[in-house]
RNA sequence: GCGGAAGUAGCUCAAUUGGUAGAGCUCCAGCCUUCCAAGCUGGAGGUUGCGGGUUCGAGACCCGUCUUCCGCUCCA
């Protein structure tokens, strides 16, 4: 990381916390590592962000519609979806060679091992012996008998530790193994960790099996299991989309870089379900079409790239990234994939509910396909952030101004009184109340307006407003530009239509 | 998890060999001010991350612990 970017970004996690965007979780105890809270000016911030994607998706679109699926599911979810078998791998470290392995493969290739030398027995005695009966001679050779039974100790010891969730006999069964590492060659073990991805709670008092519920790693799933409800209660024809913002949780190993990484964390997802043999249109549609949505934003178009996956997870025919430039170089942002059927199939198949669509042009079911847009909400919100947060040298003065697009601004506009006195302040009340039920605004009359116009900068609002004395006589103002510290006269009864128009979203998403 | 660095006021940092915890900014109450920070007066704010130990005496030295940052490792 270059030395300026690392500044950048180091400055970006301080004024995002001097300002009341973001603090560190439960920071009077010490902070809970990779959890983060939105203050009162990151909670706005984060909420318009939101806000510009539904509105993109969902009132922009006739055929995307938005749903809030709840957060726990239905354990079987995350079966179907393949979330519980493939994350739940037990690990541990060589302290010698720093080599991290799966605990249950290492006895696997133990066991495998064993096998291999029976065979060598087996193979060695069916040379000797003509005729040779393998399965006597495997029942009686004392080598093989204690392979055998090596074999069948190990394989017990370590289902009983799986299914007691019992780690450390795990770890001392590689012990008792001497099982190595094949790098180092040394037994220099640490613990054996589970390292979830999904965080596990309880849920009242049912059958065992059915109590551990899962918070869900993703928002996709609650879309995929509510497809045939929206579908037919909305009278939907392919192509459609389902959209949904949300909390999403994973238990990552290593979570850091601030906002970008987190435990807790807010998803934007799309999916977007077609007919089959339509879908790499489509991903190319919103590949494209997703591209631009970030890119209006204004930030700067070369801070966007595509990252292409050469290799692909099982359900993905095809899937590429849409990575952003933050401080600590090119990453992901959002993802587009296109999923084929695979999650709908998965969970026909668990549920045995029937997912298919029945197109009526051609008299067909099918289960359609969906190409998936993902943006994580938090990732977004840094990447403005860090784009936005300008350090600007006026003559010997600086200025920290963050130059968010106008319509993400926490406060649109500051209305701010020249001086505290000559009834100055109670004409900008009037103001102030007569604009607060349509627009955003943050009063102030407490120090010189050079300051108070400096405080605004630094927490993005692109206009101030400043009432002297002759706004009391003719009931004009000035306001004054943020990025430029051009200010212009303005008559107050134009104030509403000049910031709608200048701070609004309407303008951004005519061009959706 | 391993290695390195760092934790002192809201923020940035001082505090000589171990000898009374301080400054600037911020904040609060006033004063002064007719358009771009740092004018005047007064005030608040600390169990030096936490817990032990050595010492007449610890912010400093020792041990433990927690947190953060950097690198490695992992990341559907």
């Amino acid at each position: 990381m270059a030395q300026h970017s690392e500044d950048l970004f180091k400055s970006v996690i301080s004024h995002a916390k001097e300002y009341g965007f973001i603090f560190p979780s439960s920071e009077i105890y010490d902070g809970l590592s990779a959890v983060y809270d939105y203050g009162q000016l990151g909670a706005v911030l984060k909420k318009n962000l939101r806000d510009y994607w539904w509105k993109s998706m969902v009132q922009m679109h006739q055929n995307i519609v938005g749903i809030d699926a709840s957060i726990f599911m239905h354990p079987t979810v995350w079966k179907a979806s393949g979330h519980v078998d493939a994350f739940n791998d037990p690990l541990i470290d060589n302290k010698d060679s720093k080599k991290r392995y799966r605990a249950d493969v290492l006895i696997e290739d133990y066991v495998a091992k064993l096998d291999a030398k029976i065979q060598q027995e087996v193979e060695k005695a069916a040379k000797r012996f003509n005729p040779f009966d393998e399965t006597l001679f495997k029942s009686t050779n004392p080598r093989i008998q204690e392979y055998l039974a090596k074999r069948l100790n190990t394989m017990e010891r370590f289902k009983t530790a799986m299914e007691s969730n019992d780690l450390n006999a795990v770890r001392d069964l590689i012990i008792d193994l001497e099982i190595v590492c094949p790098v180092s060659g040394t037994r220099n073990w640490t613990e054996v960790r589970q390292f979830n991805l999904m965080f596990s709670t309880s849920m009242g008092s049912v059958s065992e099996e059915a109590s551990t519920l899962y918070l869900r790693p993703e928002t996709a799933q609650g879309i995929f299991v509510n497809y045939l409800n929206v579908q037919k209660s909305g009278r939907l024809k392919l192509p459609f989309g389902i959209a949904q913002t949300g909390k999403a949780f994973r238990n990552e190993i290593v979570a850091r870089q601030f906002i970008f990484r987190m435990r807790e964390f807010e998803q934007m997802e799309m999916q977007f379900f077609v007919k089959p043999g339509s879908e790499m249109e489509w991903y190319e549609h919103w590949k494209t079409k997703r591209l631009q949505w970030h890119i209006r934003l204004g930030l700067g178009a070369n801070l966007y790239r595509f990252h292409d996956h050469v290799k692909l997870a099982h359900y993905a025919n095809a899937a590429c990234d849409i990575e952003f430039n933050f401080p600590f170089g090119f990453k992901e942002l959002e993802g587009i994939h296109s999923r084929t059927d695979f999650d709908l199939k998965q969970h026909e198949q668990y549920s045995g509910k029937k997912l298919q669509y029945f197109d009526s042009e051609t008299n067909q079911h099918y289960t359609p396909y969906v190409v998936e847009t993902s943006v994580g909400l938090d990732r977004l919100f840094l990447a403005v952030m860090s784009a936005s947060l300008k350090e600007e040298q006026i003559e010997q003065d600086t200025r920290t101004v963050m130059q968010l697009p106008p319509f993400l601004a926490p406060y649109k506009a500051a209305i701010l009184p020249l001086l505290k006195k000559d009834g100055l302040p109670e004409f900008s009340m009037t103001l102030l109340k007569s604009l607060q039920p349509y627009i955003e605004l943050f009063y102030d009359e407490k120090d010189t307006v050079g300051k108070r116009y400096r405080r605004q900068d630094a927490i993005g609002t692109p206009y101030c407003i400043t009432v002297d004395h002759q706004s009391l006589e003719d009931s004009t103002v000035t306001i004054r530009y943020r990025d430029t510290m051009h200010q212009e006269r303005m008559h107050s009864t134009a104030l509403l239509a000049f910031l709608t128009q200048n701070t609004g979203m309407a303008t951004v998403l005519q061009g959706v």
